[in-house]
DNA sequence: AAATTCTCCAACCGCATTTTC
DNA sequence: CGAAAATGCGGTTGGAGAATT
């Protein structure tokens, strides 16, 4: 029995989670501080609700690791909004915010981590131009973080099971039976099939996905990387800068617009952000 | 085999927004 | 219309287990 009279805070334990899959299986996920004023469980409406979406929702995802596909999205979608891991997740079926949130900063902080063996960040670099001196460097010495570190745009077919139409070796939940196996949407798979090879350094129009990113739920118009589009304008651009924590955004006029931010897309990108990745051959060209 | 480091992720907190009264 | 309550979101933390040294 639980003490519905003490507040309780922490890991919730089964009985915990059954009390409140009953309630919303009679209620719906909805007036969540009704749970407490009911004394049925000892938690806080936001709590509540927490698990709820986060562990007890039907048909998510749990315990199944971000699929290639999925990253891709994240990453894309990550460039397009920012931060906003709630309405990212939203394209991600049995993902959550949180899932979404967790993924990323894992990321980043492998990203991090990277570039200090990498090469420990020298004091703020110059404007908008930070990246430029260490492409090309003809200082050996240290390894400075380069294009080759970051962009692993490299079939990665050896893990790539995406092309099921299942997300398999998912674990059920076993709080709730009526999970189901959940389709992805079916993108086309620019990591797999759309994306070149980079044994050596890509022109950037190689790097262009030849196919449109579609997804079909939710139903917004999502046009990530439309054809026509630069994946990574900014390696291009005059102003770009690499390296985290420098700001560039381009002006925001709405959804269409993309937003490279420095959070964001390929500029924070770990070195395995695609596991299982070849690494590059040094740049032979002293220009790139 | 033990110690240390890393990764993952559940859950909390504070703030913002929306809904209700 | 304003205040209070409820809900939603993003940032952060801490613990458990895995991987590495």
């Amino acid at each position: 029995m639980i003490d519905a009279g003490a507040m309780r805070k922490g890991p919730w334990m089964p009985e915990e989670d059954e009390i409140l899959l009953e309630y919303v299986r009679h209620h719906g996920p909805r007036d969540w501080s009704a749970i407490r004023s009911k004394g049925l469980l000892p938690r806080t409406g936001k709590s509540c609700r927490l698990r709820w979406v986060n562990k007890l929702k039907p048909d998510l995802k749990t315990g199944c690791k971000f699929s290639p596909e999925e990253e891709r999205i994240v990453i894309e979608l990550q460039a397009k909004f920012g931060n906003k891991w709630a309405r990212i997740a939203t394209y991600l079926p049995g993902r959550t915010d949180n899932d979404v949130k967790n993924f990323w900063s894992t990321r980043q902080k492998r990203l991090a981590r990277t570039l200090q063996v990498a090469a420990p960040l020298p004091p703020p670099p110059p404007p908008c131009k930070a990246l430029r001196p260490l492409i090309g460097s003809s200082e050996p010495a240290a390894k400075a973080p380069v294009f080759e570190d970051f962009v692993t745009f490299q079939n990665p077919t050896v893990i790539n099971t995406a092309s099921s139409d299942q997300i398999s070796l998912c674990r059920p939940n076993p709080l709730t039976p009526f999970s189901q196996v959940i389709p992805t949407p079916q993108l086309p798979d620019l990591v797999r099939e759309n994306l070149p090879i980079l044994k050596r350094k890509p022109s950037l129009h190689e790097l262009r996905p030849k196919t449109e990113l579609q997804i079909q739920e939710p139903p917004l118009d999502l046009h990530l990387l439309p054809a026509n589009s630069n994946p990574i304008p900014f390696f291009a651009e005059e102003n770009f800068t690499g390296l985290p924590g420098h700001e560039f955004r381009q002006e925001i006029r709405g959804d269409e617009d993309f937003l490279a931010t420095p959070d964001g897309f390929f500029d924070d990108f770990p070195v395995d952000m695609f596991d299982l990745i070849e690494p590059l051959p040094p740049p032979t060209s002293p220009n790139w």
